[in-house]
DNA sequence: GAGTTTGAAACT
DNA sequence: CAGTTTCAAACTC
């Protein structure tokens, strides 16, 4: 490793840390464990005090604005200056590395990243002003971010802004990968906080099977990636994940990763660097503009590469809570990737086209090629089929659709899965592995992992049941890579139930309406989609987000989840399953007739909840709860009284009061400051139906609930859980009832929908937890709330 | 795969 | 707000 290159590397790297500069930048920089904290406060205060912003969906809902949103947002002023800079230099950075050129660009470079970093620590000034669309905003950066690994890379970024991103999704993501992937003995939530540390330490502090990896690599990776990564320079990250990828499968040894991803050189690693390279390229681009866009100090980090690595770090932080180290960091890497590219088409792609002539560069080949894919629409079967090597440019395409279905997919393996977590880690494993690079399989790891998180919400081992969807789930993977877009709805579904992915089947709505499953999940149409006339679709950004407000403007809660669930309600469920009415309350109330509310038909039986008294059905028989609030799973052949609804419905109000009142108290008032939130224990669940969850209108309350919010949520928790459901929740109720504010409670609050600021109880609790899985995602959690204020 | 049923969304 | 129409998913065959 100590190549001359590394050494003169070193040195100028020396120099430049003693540069004024560098030291600004250092104490900007997320990499430093102290301000990761902050980053995750900022980041918890700002998803809180974000207030619902344009989108205003309501905050549950913020998965599907966000998405739109953010696609707004990447279009941010920031960005694109930054963008277009942090690009070309990024490319002459890699570029000259790869030149072996390394030594004198570093010095360049460092400079330059120091100057940039600079004028990143501008910008993100700038963003922080901006705070308030990006709080807007938030909630959907979150997702992305979560979705988006190039998001999380702002977790680097001190300053809030970026910062707000980031812990959006990546935290609920994180969170949920965590507790299933891998139960983190490691405690580190300042780690994680840290930025790209600790996300290393956690993934491979999890337990999961990594430990080999892990103890060499866990503080190795975080700390050798963020160097190497400045060192290493042009592989960079993204050689890094792409290398890991493959390394991760064949190679056990996370030493081995180490000095595979820093000589980034064996021969058909290699072959697939060069595949990913590109895609890297593109990915630091998009990361660049991300952490840019962030304000993330990231950028502002002399190496470039080091914002790559700590962007993979941050991700990976996230990711690396996953049990598989280094896995879970290339993984959440490439996830990342694929997210912002995902993110981007949705949110770049107008801009991206725009800014990829301009931006582009020598590597602009290859950006553009993958930008063009991804602006394209996250589609290309063909390119997906063809790249699963490349991981990029499948990746670009895959909208949370895509993920939905591979979600399934995702967390149906559990490899390791001691629990839930593992399953969504190994899920985003498999995936990687499998396809490895797919950048849907990225995204959609994020996404599983959030769909996954309901289910751990609700009950961790619901994976068990998911786990025979997975298989789909895979085979979805590949039908999409493969597949004709339409033909996969049906095949899919049968599956494992596509659905995780929403497909929609629009004929006259054009995909506008509300009608449409993936319109009002905040997705794009995507291939599988069989969607007639579709304008629901990245070169319609502009008309879908003017349909879309035209729709809240409507009803501002049109887009938000119709179901929420809280994760509190899992809690109760544990508590007392049968006692508790549904979890969670459908938005409006179902209103069905002839249904008795025990088909998909009705919205509340689709979402896995029981009905309230909001609804206006007849007849109803929800086994998640009925109207008139027995809980009881019912039997479909019970018949009911639909009907008492009136009388008991006040007692139902009452016991949800209740409830509600437990929950909050644990939980904290942010809970239920939440104007949305709903919690209602959940029931169980009857269905069987694993697949699908239902529909993506069910959202957890939880951070989790931000992907969910997605279609993908469809996996709900309560279809597939059941039965764990009840066992999980009991382990993980107490905590939270504790006040162990479950990362997820504190994601929660932070959900910048609900507005509602972190709890101080999430953050302050976020102790490690003892259970595994939970623990990890307290972790996550407290990490960020470590940030802010910590005790 | 086609047709029917269902209830939400959209419209009036 | 209520009634009607439109729409697409869910369901059935």
């Amino acid at each position: 490793m100590d190549t001359p290159e590394r050494n003169q590397i070193n040195t100028a790297l020396s120099k430049f840390e003693d540069s004024p500069v560098f030291n600004y930048i250092n104490n900007l920089s997320p990499i430093r464990p102290v301000k990761s904290a902050h980053i995750t406060q900022t980041f918890n205060s700002l998803s809180f005090s974000s207030p619902p912003s344009v989108f205003t969906s309501p905050h549950v809902t913020s998965f599907k604005e966000s998405r739109f949103l953010r696609r707004h947002n990447p279009p941010s002023p920031l960005k694109p200056k930054d963008s277009s800079e942090d690009v070309n230099k990024v490319y002459s950075n890699e570029e000259a590395l790869a030149d072996s050129t390394l030594s004198h660009h570093n010095s360049s470079e460092l400079h330059e990243s120091a100057d940039k970093g600079i004028s990143v620590g501008d910008v993100s000034i700038e963003l922080s002003s901006e705070q308030t669309k990006f709080s807007d905003e938030l909630p959907q950066a979150l997702q992305y971010n979560c979705g988006s690994p190039g998001y999380d890379p702002p977790i680097c970024c001190d300053e809030g802004s970026t910062l707000l991103e980031l812990p959006g999704e990546g935290v609920s993501n994180v969170g949920y990968v965590q507790e299933e992937g891998c139960k983190n003995d490691l405690d580190e939530p300042e780690l994680h906080l840290q930025g790209t540390s600790p996300i290393d330490p956690k993934g491979e502090g999890s337990d999961c099977g990594w430990d080999g990896l892990i103890h060499n690599g866990a503080d190795m990776l975080i700390e050798a990636e963020a160097f190497k990564g400045l060192i290493q320079k042009p592989l960079g990250s993204s050689i890094r994940l792409c290398d890991f990828v493959p390394l991760q499968q064949s190679a056990s040894n996370s030493d081995q990763k180490m000095h595979m991803v820093d000589s980034a050189a064996s021969g058909s690693e290699h072959e697939i660097e060069n595949h990913c390279s590109e895609l890297v390229v593109t990915a630091d681009t998009d990361q660049t503009q991300d952490n840019l866009a962030n304000g993330s100090f990231m950028t502002s980090n002399p190496n470039e590469k080091m914002d790559h690595t700590q962007d993979n770090v941050a991700n990976g932080s996230f990711m690396t809570s996953n049990p598989n180290g280094k896995m879970d960091n290339q993984l959440v890497s490439v996830t990342h990737r694929g997210i912002r590219r995902r993110c981007l088409d949705f949110e770049m792609a107008g801009v991206r086209k725009n800014s990829d002539d301009n931006s582009n560069t020598g590597s602009s080949t290859t950006q553009s090629e993958v930008r063009n894919s991804a602006d394209e629409k996250q589609l290309l079967p063909a390119k997906r089929s063809a790249n699963s090597q490349k991981c990029i440019l499948p990746g670009i395409g895959l909208h949370l659709n895509a993920l939905a279905p591979l979600k399934d997919g995702t967390g149906i393996q559990n490899r390791n899965l001691t629990s839930g977590r593992q399953l969504s880690l190994t899920n985003s494993t498999s995936l990687l592995l499998s396809a490895c690079q797919e950048h849907q399989h990225l995204s959609i790891v994020s996404v599983s992992v959030s769909s996954e998180r309901e289910l751990d919400l609700s009950g961790n081992e619901v994976q068990p049941a998911e786990d025979s969807s997975l298989v789909p789930a895979y085979m979805a993977d590949e039908d999409f890579n493969l597949n004709s877009p339409k033909k996969k709805k049906r095949k899919l579904e049968p599956v494992g139930d596509t659905e995780g992915c929403k497909r929609c089947n629009c004929k006259k709505s054009k995909c506008l309406k509300l009608y449409c499953e993936c319109f009002a999940a905040g997705v794009y149409c995507i291939e599988p989609c069989s969607c007639q006339d579709c304008f629901n679709k990245p070169v319609h950004e502009d008309t879908v987000l003017q349909t879309r407000k035209q729709i809240e403007s409507r009803n501002p809660l049109a887009f938000a989840p119709k179901v929420i669930r809280s994760a509190d309600s899992v809690p109760e469920i544990g508590i007392d399953p049968n006692k508790t009415p549904a979890s969670a309350r459908h938005k409006r109330g179902c209103n069905c007739k002839k249904s008795s509310c025990l088909k998909k038909y009705c919205e509340c039986y689709q979402g896995g909840v029981g009905c309230s008294i909001g609804c206006r059905c007849e007849g109803c028989k929800n086994a998640f709860g009925r109207k008139d609030g027995s809980t009881s799973i019912r039997t479909e052949g019970e018949t009911e009284e639909e009907t008492e609804t009136s009388d008991k419905g006040v007692e139902e109000k009452a016991i949800q009061k209740t409830e509600f009142q437990n929950i909050e108290d644990h939980l904290d008032s942010s809970m239920a400051a939440t104007p949305l939130r709903i919690s209602r224990p959940l029931l169980q669940m009857p269905f069987s139906s694993k697949g699908k969850p239902p529909r993506s209108f069910v959202t957890t309350i939880t951070g989790s609930g931000y992907f969910t919010s997605q279609k993908l949520a469809k996996p709900n928790p309560l279809w597939s859980q059941s039965k764990s459901f009840q066992t999980v929740a009991d382990d993980e109720m107490p905590e939270i009832l504790r006040g162990d504010s479950s990362p997820i409670a504190c994601i929660k609050t932070s959900s910048p929908n609900g507005k509602r600021i972190s709890s101080p109880n999430c953050e302050i609790r976020s102790s490690p937890t003892r259970r595994g899985g939970r623990k990890l995602i307290l972790q996550s959690i407290p990490s960020f709330p470590s940030l802010t204020p910590r005790p």
